[in-house]
Formats: C-alpha cells, structure tokens, sequence
DNA sequence: GGTAATCTGGACCCTCAAGTCCAGAAACCG
DNA sequence: CGGTTTCTGGACTTGAGGGTCCAGATTACC
C-alpha cells in the first residue's frame, strides 16, 4: 500500500491523521480544511500532500479507517466476550456510555456522508466495521444458546443484524435530538427480546428468571 | 414566515424546493450547488436569493422539510392506523419497499450531516420528524393493547423509541452497505417483540397464532 | 391606465480552500 | 563521506461556488 516510510515519515503520518480525526471530531468534517489539519499537526501543505498523494479524499479515508478501529474497540472487551446475561448488560453500559460522552458528533457517519458512499475505500471501510461488529454480537447470541439460555431456534445473524440496526438508530437519533432514550430502549428491548425467546422449558424450571 | 408570495412567486419558490430536492436525491448535497438547482429549475441566481435570502442555508433547511414530510406521507395511510396484527405487516412492508426503492441515498440524513445538526433550525425539523413517527408508533402499540393482543405492562412509548431506532439504524444499514437485511430483520424483530409480550392468556385462546 | 409592488435575468465580485511547485534540509546507504 | 532518497517549508496558482447588484419585465391593486 505505502512504500518505504522511514520511521520519521511513518510518525508524521500517524500524527497527521489523528490530528485529522480530532479536528473532524471537534468540528466536524464539513467545515476541516486541509489548512485546519496543517496548523493543528504543524505540518505543511507539501507534507499533507506526500503522504496522501490523492489529496483530501485520500486523508479522508484514512480517518475514516482509524476510527472505524475506535468504535470496535471502544466496545471492548465486553464486545469480544458476550458469554453471559452480565457481559451483555456490561457492553449494552459501555455502549450508552460511550455514545453519550461522543455527543451529537457521529465522526463516522459524517466522514460516510462526505466521501460518498458508492466510493469502493468507503465501502470497504464500513462493510468491514458492520461485518466485524454484527460477527461478534452473532457470536454473543450463539454462546447464549449454547448455554441454554436462548432459544435455540433463533437466526443468531439475524438476531446480531436486528441489535446492531437498533444501535445505529439509536446513536442516530441521539446525535439528532440529543437524548439517549432511543439508544437505551433500542439495546434493552434487543436484549429482552433474547431473553423472552428462551425456550418453554421442557425439563422443569417454571421460573421466568435465572 | 413568508410576507406576501404572488400565486406566480409561489410556484416558483416551490418548483425551485422541489427541482434543489430531486437534485440532491440524485448527487447528494455534497456535491448539489446552487447552478445546479438554478439550471435544473430554469430560475437565475437572483431568483433563488430572492426567495431564500439567507441563501444555500435556507434553501437545504426548506428542502429538508419536504423531505421530512416525504418520509412520513410514504409511509401512510398505514402509519395512522395500525390497529392490527395485519395493519403493522402493512406498514413493515411500506417501510422496507420504500427504502429499498430509495436505495443508498438518505437525503435528510445527509442535508443534517451538511446543515449541521446544532442548528436551530435542522434541529426543529428532525425533532419534529422524530416526535410525529413514535407518536404514531406508540398510538399503534396502544391499539394493540386495547385490543388485549400486547402485554398492557409494556411501555408504549419506549417501545415505540426502540422500533424507531431500529428502522433508523437499518436504513442506515441499507445505504451503507446496500442490503435491506438489516432494516427488514429489525422490523421483524420489533413487531416479532410484541407479539411475545402478549399476556399469557388468561381466558381461553390458548392458540399462539391470531 | 398608472404606479407600486413583486418577480426575473445575468453579469460581476470575492473568498476560500484544494492542489502545484521547487528549493532546501534531513536521513539513509554504500 | 558522497550520492540518493525521503522529508519539509512555504509561496503560488486555480477554480469553484456562494453571494451581490441593478436594470428590466411582469403582475397586483386602485
């Protein structure tokens, strides 16, 4: 991808990218200019343009991919290890929270919005988080019927992609109106649906909770 | 808001909302300018201040408005009366074919991203947009429980929330990466959840199915 | 019909930000 | 060291696009 980066070059490009994604992150990707980049990272517009020949759309994409890496692992490592009814309620916090603290700046979604959704670099970049992220929620679900806590006739993809719809809406409508309401009822209703879904028990245990 | 519009001044004002709409539909705001709509709506530069002298700003806030409305009125007439089991498959099917025809482009969400969503104005738009659709939900959810077909227990606003937010997040799904799985799991999984929390009969009708 | 408003055409300006260029400093490599 | 590559600074070009202006056409209203 990158050819031959001295370890100097490779730091001025890290910096120059996290210092991208600050800014995008403080003021939003519309209004960044390269020139907003330059003087945050103290770098100058020949230095922008070796590193990202392509120019903007190029550091964009780049943005774009690292924090792409932050969402996933922000949610960790509850996200990595949904094996029990407490894991989940822990990563279902870590997600409110994480979300209320990022405000009405969706970073992500913004970068989305600017470089086009058709361009195959942005493509790639949120086809991999949702494929990651809906990977490990499926796989959450699965442990949980593995253990006999969920019904094991359940579409554990589907189940995963309907969570992670209503996470996205969630995070959504908190950017647009500001209350996290609509994020809390989206994951506690996804989870209470795995819940309610536990089979009829057909070996005693009437009782409705473990 | 608008002091004296001739009939003639009217039209024209509309015809330019519509013609900056469809444009956007088509390449995204990003990428819309003003010679675009002028163009496209056969006006001049000086039309289109006449009757947005905020300029670009006002125009995008009066173009998000109709698409606003737009949303909710695709969705009608089952979005008011989901007073049935049948009425609520209805109006899921609305949903996924409206979006699906839509495909990868979220006008609203886009014009927000560019308006920015701190903005009064954007603000009051989506506000509205959010309030009117769970109200209609939850007036749904309400029906069914008069109709005794769901857990009278259940909250019917937040019910309402976290359906909203799955369809937000599974259209955001559909534009990213271009499959509809996602928005019609959540649906599903929605209705599917209501369905569930249907009070354990208590008079006869031992039947899971209606 | 007159006059006062609204409406329209299009040339012009001006800012801002992306992208280019080249020269010079620093680092790598034999 | 000497040559070559990588890295850096900053002035310059370019163009797009939002916004201004004013003159002239059209319409409303008495």
């Amino acid at each position: 991808m990158t050819r031959a980066l001295t370890p100097k070059g490779a730091a001025t490009r890290l910096r120059i990218i996290e210092g991208a994604a600050a800014e995008i992150r403080e003021n939003g990707v519309a209004t960044t200019t390269l020139d907003d980049v330059r003087v945050r990272t103290g770098t100058s517009k020949s230095q922008l343009f070796h590193y990202f020949p392509e120019g903007k759309e190029e550091l964009l994409l780049a943005v774009a991919r690292h924090e792409a890496e932050r969402v996933l692992t922000d949610q960790q490592p509850h996200l990595g290890a949904l094996t029990s009814w407490d894991a989940w309620r822990a990563w279902r916090d870590t997600v409110v929270e994480r979300y209320r603290r990022q405000g009405r700046h969706c970073p992500l979604n913004a970068l989305m919005s600017q470089l086009g959704r058709s361009t195959p670099g942005a493509q790639a970049v949120v086809n991999g988080l949702v494929d990651r992220w809906q990977a490990e929620l499926a796989a959450g679900v699965r442990h949980l019927q593995a253990a006999g806590e969920v019904d094991p006739g359940l579409d554990a993809e589907r189940t995963a992609s309907s969570i992670l719809a209503g996470v996205q809406g969630g995070v959504m409508l908190l950017m647009s109106t500001g209350r996290v309401t609509h994020l809390e009822a989206a994951l506690d209703t996804g989870i209470e649906h795995l819940r309610r879904s536990r089979p009829a028990p057909v070996s005693g245990d009437g009782a409705v909770r473990g």
